[in-house]
DNA sequence: AACATAATTCGATCATTGTCGAACTATACA
DNA sequence: TGTATAGTTCGACAATGATCGAATTATGTT
């Protein structure tokens, strides 16, 4: 995570289906699978999403049978982007 | 500056270059001329990294002479994107 | 008028990225 | 064993974006 620079975080989230993302899996309070969000878009380019998110250290996965459980790192991101997740709430 | 949406602003600060001219921007606390900026690319570069910014409602830009002057607009965006200008600070 | 300074505009180029279909892997269930 | 479900991986393609040199505009200075 330390290795993350803010501009690779910004570059994740300037994508508006990605940012969708980070925002519903922020309001689930609980883990989501990649199915489970609403966005329009092929499995590969869902997959490809996750992907980014998870690179840029935004989220965090772990495989539950056949589904792929993701949840923001809520704590890491206040402490090395603080600011972050009150932009992505909108207050 | 309504119509500017959040992965716009991101995608503007995802750009490692634009993200330093805020940043001094920020930091100077006065308005900054484009070459004032301690960033190595070719002055079209700088020219279209100054349009983006504007594009994305982070900056002010007047002319003054020959010069055109840069400053952030700090009220607004934390009105309308809170949190943004904390992290690009950093803190 | 002539020259210098500051920035914009115009094409062009090259790299990055969002998107998809199709094939593949792995787990769960009948 | 076969089938369904959930994601990943692999090219490929189209669109976007960062970059530059050169030409242009506009202001200031001598």
């Amino acid at each position: 995570m330390e290795d993350v620079s803010l501009p690779t975080v910004m570059q994740a989230l300037s994508d508006p289906g990605r940012l969708t993302i980070v925002q519903e899996l922020l309001q689930a309070e609980r883990p989501l699978a990649c199915n489970e969000v609403t966005l329009d878009v092929s499995k590969a380019t869902l997959s490809h999403h996750f992907e980014v998110l998870r690179a840029a250290g935004l989220i965090d996965t772990n495989m539950e049978g056949t589904k792929c459980l993701s949840s923001i790192r809520t704590a890491e991101l206040e402490a090395h982007f603080p600011g972050l997740l009150t932009l992505i709430n909108g207050r």
